[in-house]
DNA sequence: AGCAACAATGACAACGTTGTCAATTGCTCT
DNA sequence: AGAGCAATTGACAACGTTGTCATTGTTGCT
């Protein structure tokens, strides 16, 4: 493995310059970073990140603010925390508590490099409010929030809600229900105005019956389903907001021995680990809450540069399964 | 923080010689290991994996094995291994091949300690036969395994299963279906033991038309539940070897237009995500995959603790949720 | 008691990086 | 051109631990 000492033979310059440009300090002269980023590149170097933790005195403690009532969420979101915070060296804090008080001791450890809000709690006026007023950083995950501060990583939620509900259009579905998320949630409402307005551009009228007030648990899904299922003009596809109200909306379907996808098409949101472990398996969104959370650790990580209210758009992709089929002709 | 400096001060003896005590090496007077460990416990000494991991030329990396077609499961796992490394300051290889290939490559690293295997990999002969013949400790999760090498780390899945089906016995339950885990698995293996072992202490027959084979998957809970409710003596309760199973075999009842738990109690296995995902919330028995990976973890960082052969038996739970309750009067 | 052999302990360098401060370079202005 | 100043670069210590090797203590033997 290569130091900066052998970084430095190969540039020409001390050791300390490497470690300089590295660190994205101010005051190296571009020739001199170029140099020296040519050699890091040629020798493919590495930094150790024990030495750097050894000697540095920067804070090496980020604190993960999670409370989302579904496990897999709560693990994918954990992992993803974990594989950021080992490639960089850092070290995790994770909290399910978010008061007032809680904030402010994490914020007022020396340590602590500064914040992941996770959903719901990424939009809890509250918090943020005690945040913005503390001096660390933080990083949102989420729906971007016009009023708050922080970076926020997110997907184009409403995008994606418009495309699956194009896919269902395109296979001859025209009353399409849609399960809305839990209200605490911005994202949420993003994923009703995609959906609301494929309808529309695709000449559908949205009928306020098919739309029903979801909180993303299964239980809710199978509720809200069979609510869906009981209307004179029934849906022929329910587009849930996540990936265990779809798995509820499955289980539905069985309960009135409807098939899924001969009779009724469902999709979900998330690809969640539910969404590949049920049968039929999903189709839905993926978004990889793990690459979210790594680049908010990335951020925080790397405190050069300037984060300040910037808006991360990650890419999501349409996964399509056996949860959807062409619509009956009626 | 203190270091061993500190604590070579306050135990009287040079800072070398608390570096031996902690790393448990061997010519240290028991008196003095006792001063040492003494004083690092008033301290409250935390070793500096940083400066460890600089100076030290030990492996660093884990090799985890994993390749199982449940993402919850992968990701429990990958969570402990994780957690465990942060806390030694390692480094986590995940790999989902297991050819002979890789594992060679994998064990001429000089940077890998050992290796850490998961099920169906951990009751795989030939994976277990190529790494008896390499230098590399392995650690094996799982059920123990009479001939194979390594240490192994489980629950005692044969009591567990025991305890569950004497829950559903003691609801009053005397028809209870039961359905196996992939037969690759040696732990769906014990789960049937102390199923069967159950019935029979409590004076119940057993009934091979009650026992199905499953994969552990949704699907194979879902069409197994279907046809042992097609009996014509039907279970009033089933045992899924696995909560994705039970989430398919409650699937199956809403199909059969059957409630859960009044007219069939369903019991899962592992306490997955799924299990407090689905509605009704499973009764199941609760096993912590990251616990065990993280001792898996610990058992290969501290290479001088003798593990070769060891058995390692943590503890399990039964969690009683809203999918099980009193069998109906017939 | 004296000596060898080995057990137990200590002294000190080294790991690869960042922090501190000093030295050098380049630029602006007279 | 030279002074003055800021920008840029370098020299070297320091972080807390383990590795190497030297030194001291202890035991068993003659």
């Amino acid at each position: 493995m290569p130091t900066i000492i052998d970084i430095a033979k190969k540039a020409g310059v001390s050791f300390k310059t490497v470690s300089r440009v590295l660190n994205e300090e101010v005051n190296v002269r571009p020739a001199t970073r170029q140099k020296v980023l040519d050699a890091v590149k040629i020798l493919n170097y590495r930094t150790n990140t024990a030495a750097r933790n050894l000697r540095s005195k920067r804070p090496k403690v980020i604190a993960l603010l999670i409370n989302n009532p579904s496990q897999s969420y709560t693990q994918s979101v954990q992992l993803g925390a974990l594989l950021g915070c080992q490639k960089y060296g850092l070290f995790l804090n994770l909290h399910t508590k978010y008061d007032k008080e809680t904030i402010v001791s994490l914020a007022s450890n020396a340590e602590t490099i500064g914040f992941i809000l996770t959903p719901p709690i990424s939009d809890n006026k509250k918090v943020l409010e005690t945040l913005s007023n503390l001096r660390k950083p933080f990083v949102r995950l989420g729906t971007k929030h016009p009023k708050a501060a922080g970076t926020c990583i997110c997907i184009d939620d409403r995008q994606a809600s418009y495309k699956i509900t194009e896919h269902l259009i395109n296979l001859g579905h025209n009353q399409i229900g849609f399960i809305k998320g839990h209200a605490d949630y911005e994202t949420a409402t993003h994923r009703l105005l995609g959906y609301q307005e494929a309808l529309e551009a695709n000449g559908l009228t949205t009928n306020n019956d098919l739309i029903v007030q979801g909180d993303f648990s299964y239980a809710s899904g199978l509720v809200l389903t069979e609510k869906l299922l009981g209307l004179n003009e029934k849906p022929t596809a329910i587009f849930a907001s996540n990936d265990e109200m779809a798995a509820g909306a499955l289980a539905a379907a069985y309960k009135k021995g409807l098939r899924v996808p001969d009779s009724l098409s469902i999709v979900g949101f998330d690809d969640s680990p539910i969404a590949m472990a049920v049968y039929p398996q999903l189709t839905t969104v993926r978004q990889s809450l793990s690459d979210m959370i790594e680049k908010a650790v990335e951020i925080l990580a790397k405190p050069q540069t300037d984060n300040k209210n910037k808006i991360v758009i990650l890419d999501h992709a349409l996964v399509l399964r056996d949860s959807t089929g062409p619509a009956l002709d009626t």
